[in-house]
RNA sequence: GGGCAGUUAGCUCAGCGGAAGAGCACCUCCCUUACAAGGAGGGGGUCACAGGUUCGAACCCUGUACUGCCCACCA
């Protein structure tokens, strides 16, 4: 006899060896089907899988193993991204750990180093993928890397394209440096954060004169690279200081008054100190005014260009004794508490220093244009669509690209020098290695993936090639078509670009989506994808974001291990409403664990009761009431749950499903079918059960797929198949035949009516397992209708004995319940309680008289009358005569308990 | 500072113009031969607040409060 409860972890391994062995999940070119293609959002070969993942792809696979029942051919291939500062800031921590830095292994050697962490980890994820029931093929052939040769070439080719279309340029720009990761970042991969910190007023002496002009700044430190002060043209506090002097303090410069229309005359003090080379805003003043530059930080967030005793000093410190200097002069003239924004690295969290740096930009605004046009005119679309608006105005607001990375791990910028024509714009660093380049000061870059053999200029042969390498996420944007192998125009390209649908989280949505769909329309003229479905974050339950120092990260794969996978599955999956975030606990998890034990139990049960080796193909002829009524329902999920995948709602498709095969196929079906497993119609019901349950597994199988696969295995025979896996079968399709609407109907009552008896039997504390005698009266023809199906009340409502009669009289010592059109008694043994029991009665005819109130009074309000809709009248109407007939049949019930 | 959501039972949410719902949690009774990871029953909500539209509002409109996200160069 099988367990009673299911052990998912033997049954898990089996069917994860053998989903690879018999490789169900290749994905060929079959051009005789439809194809359906998504392409996984590489994870960051970082370390291990986390909640976040184990969502995207549990969603992404249910697509996938829905898409594949219905017939198409499927293709979701398996892959990783080098993931760059990322990926690099974990193996220097490694090398941390070693006592190394990576400027002791040197360059060549550390890409070594990470050449092996991607061998490691990248298996490693690839491993947990599989563990999660994922449908993607894991052959060799099949798994992609950004880094790895295909794509590769991608990149070069896109770069190419974009640079030969003046779409990439070099130049000098306000950039987001991370001094602790020590490179550039985009604007997008700066997050702001609430500090509180505060906001100091600094005197600068006017030249000449006693008096000050006073600035308001967050940041003292950068005093030192001012170059001027900007007050607005008309504010008359300072207009008369405009082009004069000021002695910039603890310095021997002079900087001279502005006027600028940007300064916020009500900030502060309405003056400005403008540090061209250290903040955004007064880069651009600076580039109005013709001002000169003058940093003050270095690339390593240290101070620089200054006098010695903050030379070399972090700026927080530099800020800390500024402050401290400037009081010791008198011109501190106040420091107030102030909460502000402040950037920091997405990567590591450190502060971002603002800063000029020569880099390499794309172009976006042409490209977005393009992007544009696709989302206004309905091409691509959000599920939820709440995402498209969002989408759209960051395209309309974008900004130039910096894709230039000062990092080592990533695809170096195919951009060399000819060392001779370079003239000062190469710099080396102490190892002789070029550092960076000025192509201001001469060096112009040659595109090419191998080392240029001639210089276009000079003839020289001796070129250098830029040290910086490629943003990951421009590997990434590719990563549709180079999947692929573009820009080879392979078959796969040809047959499956673009793909069906993408599946990610909304954090990435500027960084990844929006570059996927800019670049695909540029490549290939075409979107990569129309249907973008877009999920939110797993969260602790709390509502917290998972994270490492917060303590509250919950492992997958530990939740894995301990509930099985499927439940873990269900429990993420049922959770993904509507692209929210989802509050995730172990205790979520409880639930799903409960549903597949659940559904091991039924397929325990029918296993008990079939013949092996019999074949119980579905028998309609002389179906019955129940068995008319479950074909019916399940007809009904099969349509609404297609309907739900189509559209995206998976979440909704699985409650469907969870509630029909708990409440309606469990809870009242196989009990109704119990009895008639022990007399001759044993065949027939189980042919129906089986069935039913087969195929409601077929539905599961995408949400859940190993208890599906293992459940089918075990019963498939039953039903007449010889498929070697749930997946070699069709989805099935709705039925008219199966449609019965009276069904519906005439089981409603019958469940009703049990129900009733149900809740008599609780109120008096019958043990559920003592049969009871019970009367139902009606004065009508209902009884008609119920009367085949009396023995279904006696099952479910454990009676020895039913009586249905027209008679009205009720039996000496029974409990009453009025129930529709019947009048419900229930024979106790002993005495009852008449007082209780009138009491019981009472309390519900007070209910129902306040009901006819409440409906009365509308029916004698001239308005409703006039103004409201006839059936919705007639409604009130009928509901008014249903409720005076309870009432008054409880009148009668409640006269004879006087006698 | 701008924009977008949300506020319904203890928790997570559905309902989006005609008698307040589900799941989980809780309480009571039951180890009934598929399942105690189960079954049956039950309690619990002025639908954030204030106005308005309507015969009728959780639902539509307008404010207010709070929460959360996204975007933004206010020193």
């Amino acid at each position: 006899m099988l367990p009673k409860t299911y052990d998912p972890k033997p049954v898990e391994e089996k069917w994860t060896r053998l989903w690879q062995e018999n490789r169900v999940f290749r994905a060929g070119i079959d051009k005789s089907r439809k194809s359906f293609t998504i392409v996984i959002p590489p994870p960051n070969i970082t370390g291990a899988l986390h909640m976040g993942h184990a969502l995207n792809n549990a969603l992404q696979d249910v697509l996938i193993r829905y898409r594949r029942l219905s017939g198409e051919s499927s293709f979701w291939a398996p892959g990783t991204d080098h993931g760059g500062i990322a990926t690099q800031n974990v193996l220097e921590k490694m090398l941390k750990a070693e006592g190394k830095t990576k400027e002791d292994l040197g360059r060549e050697q550390f890409l070594k180093r990470m050449w092996d962490w991607y061998k490691e980890c990248g298996g490693t994820i690839l491993q947990q993928l599989k563990k999660l029931g994922c449908s993607l093929d894991f052959s060799p052939e099949n798994i992609r890397f950004t880094m790895d040769e295909t794509r590769a070439k991608a990149v070069y080719q896109a770069f190419k394209e974009l640079w030969e279309k003046e779409l990439i340029y070099r130049g000098e720009r306000m950039i987001n440096w991370c001094p602790r990761c020590y490179t550039a970042l985009s604007d997008i991969e700066v997050e702001f954060e609430e500090e509180r910190s505060h906001l100091w007023r600094i005197k600068y002496p006017v030249e000449n004169s006693d008096s000050f002009v006073t600035v308001a700044t967050t940041r003292p430190e950068t005093m030192l690279g001012d170059m001027a002060v900007a007050v607005h043209p008309e504010d008359k506090r300072y207009r008369k200081l405009i082009g004069k002097n000021l002695k910039l303090p603890l310095t021997d410069r002079l900087i001279s008054v502005i006027a600028d229309e940007e300064i916020d005359m009500a900030f502060g003090t309405g003056a400005v100190k403008v540090t061209p080379s250290h903040d955004p805003v007064d880069f651009q003043i600076s580039q109005r005014h013709g001002l000169a530059q003058m940093p003050v930080i270095s690339y390593e967030g240290r101070m620089m260009n200054c006098r010695e005793k903050y030379l070399g000093k972090k700026t927080a410190l530099a800020r800390k004794e500024i402050v401290e200097d400037l009081q010791a002069l008198g011109l501190l003239e106040k420091e107030e508490p102030y909460t502000h924004n402040v950037g920091k690295c997405y990567r590591c969290s450190n502060h971002i220093e603002p800063l000029v740096s020569e880099q390499w930009f794309v172009r976006t605004r042409p490209l977005a244009e393009k992007a544009l046009e696709k989302t206004k005119n309905g091409e691509l679309t959000f599920y939820p669509e709440s995402w498209q608006k969002p989408f759209d105005a960051w395209l309309e607001k974008i900004q130039d690209w910096c894709i230039s990375r000062q990092i080592w791990w990533g695809h170096r910028i195919p951009a060399w020098y000819c060392r001779k024509c370079s003239g000062e714009g190469l710099h080396f660093d102490e190892k002789g290695e070029l550092r960076s380049v000025s192509v201001k000061k001469g060096a112009k870059p040659a595109v090419s993936r191998e080392k240029p053999l001639k210089c276009e200029h000079c003839g020289g042969q001796d070129f250098l090639q830029d040290p910086d390498v490629l943003d990951t996420w421009f590997s990434s944007a590719l990563w549709p078509f180079s999947v692929f192998g573009w820009p080879s125009k392979t078959p796969e390209l040809g047959y499956f670009y673009p793909t069906s649908a993408l599946v990610t989280g909304y954090e990435i949505l500027h960084l990844w989506v929006a570059r996927m769909v800019m670049s695909g329309i540029f490549h290939l003229g075409e979107l990569p994808f129309k249907k973008v479905y877009v999920h939110g974050i797993v969260r602790d339950k709390h509502g917290q974001k998972m994270s490492k120092s917060k303590g509250n990260v919950i492992d997958p794969l530990d939740m894995m291990a301990k509930y099985g996978t499927d439940s873990m599955r269900f429990s993420l999956l049922i959770q993904a409403v509507g692209g929210k975030d989802i509050p995730f606990s172990e205790n979520s998890i409880i639930g799903g664990r409960n549903f597949v034990n659940k559904i091991y139990n039924v397929s325990r049960f029918l296993q008990m009761n079939l013949v092996p080796g019999e074949n119980y193909e579905l028998e309609l002829e002389g179906a019955d009431l129940s068995d008319r009524w479950i074909l019916h329902r399940y007809n009904q999920t099969l349509s609404e749950y297609k309907k739900l995948m189509d559209e995206f709602l998976l979440p909704e498709a699985l409650d469907k499903l969870y509630g029909f095969l708990w409440d309606e196929f469990c809870d009242w079906y196989i009990e109704l079918a119990k009895p008639d497993l022990q007399t001759e119609n044993k065949k027939k019901k189980l042919s129906i059960l089986i069935n039913v349950f087969l195929n409601s597994m077929k539905l599961l199988h995408p949400f859940m797929p190993f208890i599906t696969e293992e459940i089918f295995a075990d019963m498939k025979t039953s039903a007449g198949s010889t498929a070697k896996s749930l997946m070699d079968e069709k989805l099935p399709r709705p039925n008219k035949k199966l449609e019965d609407e009276t069904s519906l109907r005439k089981m409603g009552v019958i469940m009703e009516i049990i129900k009733s008896i149900r809740t008599i039997r609780s109120q008096f504390t019958i043990p559920p397992r003592k049969e009871m005698r019970a009367v139902i009266t009606s004065s009508n023809g209902a009884l008609e209708d119920i009367k085949p199906f009396g023995h279904y009340i006696k099952n479910l409502a454990r009676l020895s004995e039913l009586e249905l009669s027209k008679a009205g009289e009720k039996p000496k010592m029974s409990v009453s319940a009025v129930m529709g059109e019947f009048n419900i008694f229930v024979l106790m043994e002993g005495d009852i309680d008449p007082e209780k029991e009138k009491n019981r009665l009472s309390k519900e005819r007070q209910a129902l008289l306040a009901g006819t109130k409440t409906w009365e009074k509308k029916m004698q309000d001239g308005s409703f009358l006039k103004n409201a809709p006839e059936a919705e009248v007639e409604k009130i109407r009928q509901r008014i005569a249903e409720n005076n007939d309870k009432i008054s049949r409880i009148g009668l019930i409640l006269k004879e308990l006087e006698r």
